[in-house]
DNA sequence: GATGAATGAGCCTTCATTCAT
DNA sequence: TATGAATGAAGGCTCATTCAT
């Protein structure tokens, strides 16, 4: 899984380390803040209020409100990422590793839910610049299933053609995704491990013919 | 595919065609610039400038900004409706018209996708109370494919438990959603036909065995 | 008591009967409305609608919300004339003729009180130049008590000076104004009939000696 | 004289005593407007500009207009009252308390005459909520002079019953009011010596015989 | 005469951003 | 580095008044 090139955001403290502590608090107050009441209807003041800082000091470490949205999706995102690579087990066949990475996802998505939410909901509000980077984290994690297509259908284990790769990996995370936005309707019928389960097998079902 | 019931908004104005009138033009200026701006950083002054009339002509059909949003989500809705409407064929088996209706649903989902993105990532804008409005219908449509899904296990065309129906229509829905809101990978790679005819296989191959 | 003249109000309307008719309309949903809300919270078309016809007859009969409020005024004033002049004995002296008057004035004002109240409070919203017709009323009800006072003076049933007639005719109006203005207070301890006997007692003390 | 309690007004600005200062300007600013305009006629921005700063940093100090109004009101209810004290002479009867007090009443009254007048005429503008603080004001003034009859009647240098005191107090406090809401008419007549030099004789009179 | 839809100036308030301390 | 007071453009909405029917 390639990693893509961050956006980078200037402030105006030298310190990186400062940097990256001060982003840590913003990220953390933002989240919280964005999924409650949205972007729009957070304000400046009370991201650096419940960051415990001061508004001057939030504009030292971003240039504007769009900065934090950013910083927000980024850190969802690499929290995503780190939830997936856990989930790789080596030395298995291609069918059994996707398998365990489905599962492992949906435990994430789910884990996340408000979060991947809040990616899906507000992601227009970036810069169109900016929104590319986070467009790009979004076809990372698609990928990261593609490659495991590739690998069961090199090794026999999945009967994949070459052509239906890419589609079948984005079915897949979007299995993941629809467990996050229609769980109004999906937990009033399913538990997680339901879900699990028949998704699971209605892929390996198409791949496998199991 | 029973109906919803709409929300009433009140108008200062008494007649009811002429009601109809003008908030088919506040609709059709609002589509426009919710899609191309967003809901958020569209003003009240732009939609009416757009719908022909003054900001306080608006204000006669409407009561807040966020009715529009309410009236431009029930407008495409409606029309999301009529689309699935048309695709019903009578006198034939579930299968026959489940793959009718993917087909359709797919066109639809097409012709109209800047406004069913528009929905899903605006509506939670709208007021709580106003918003199970909308999600009704969102339930309308997955239950329109359950009905489908029904009457094909009755008539012996599918090969789907009860407990999965639901499930199922759900995963249907979605991936016309999907078609939409992930078309800047989706339609480097796939024409809706193909896209179509991919879906539509898998469907059918989990439901019919062929 | 000489009749101050009145404020000509223009309407589009010819038949005076009519005018007549819609004006004691308006007034009469106008007080109301002025009381409860006041003034400036209570829109036209409340008024309209109050009345019992449309915005635009509304403004057929008058030339701007301002207009509603001076006939309202004019109105009040016209029934506390009513009241007064109904309190008015003959063929007595006008020591007996002033405690009569300042029992029934006092009676009107607390009918009245409301009434009262909102002149006090909505008179400087008229344009300045209505506002003296307003006054000019309110003088008129002073001279009442003047001439009431100047005849006591001359029969020798009331001991005053004649430079103080304007003043005492003054503070017997107050009186009563205070009785409206202050009810806040006043209510909580003394009664109508207390207020009134100990007020005229004080009053008549002054001027009798007894 | 007790201290009602004062309603506290949130401000985003920490600092104390610029919350003062400013609050102060804007006093003073609208004072002016709001006598001579009127509370509704005047807008925020005109406040702002009278206050010498933007709109903006108006809105850092109150909450919302009326709370301007309501800053008003407690100022100009502050200088009454210290003016008030002022006029305080110990170590003597409550007769002669009682003579100087409504002395300096009337002049505090006289000078600050446009204020008071404007207490009368918007109060009503006032939340219910608000309004309450705001009429204990009016209360506590009255009470000032219950205090001196009481005093009077105790000492014996007053002869007044014990129910009669509160109304008094009224009909002294409205003696004052009167010099400023009626003044259209009495300053055409007399003199603020004169009209003191009157109502107090014609009070003391009541009170003392002489 | 009566109606009521249309108008738009203008109001109050918010909030992202800056900058002097 | 941190602070927070100051700014003012901009936004949603109201309502007195007009005028074509």
């Amino acid at each position: 899984m390639r990693m893509e090139p961050k956006k980078a955001i200037p402030s105006m403290v030298k310190d990186p380390k400062l940097i990256e502590k001060r982003r840590e608090q913003i990220v953390e107050a933002a989240v919280e803040l964005f999924i409650s009441k949205g972007f729009h209807k957070t304000t400046t003041r009370e991201i650096s209020r419940a960051s415990g800082f001061s508004i001057g000091t939030l504009y030292e470490y971003i240039e504007s409100k769009e900065d934090v949205l950013y910083l927000v999706c980024d850190a969802i995102h690499q929290n995503m990422e780190r939830g997936l690579k856990e989930v790789l087990v080596n030395g298995v066949s291609g069918a059994v590793m996707l398998k365990a990475a489905i599962e492992g996802f949906l435990r994430v998505m789910d884990e996340m839910q408000d979060r991947v939410l809040l990616i899906y909901q507000e992601i227009k509000s970036l810069p169109k610049d900016t929104m590319k980077y986070v467009m790009a984290k979004e076809e990372e994690i698609t990928s990261f299933f593609e490659e495991i297509l590739h690998r069961g259908r090199k090794d026999g284990s999945l009967n994949i053609d070459e052509p239906l790769v890419k589609l079948m990996a984005h079915n897949i995370v979007v299995l993941g995704e629809m467990w996050t936005f229609r769980r109004w309707s999906l937990r009033k019928n399913y538990t997680l491990e339901q879900y699990t389960e028949i998704q699971t097998s209605l892929i390996l079902h198409d791949l496998t013919g199991k």
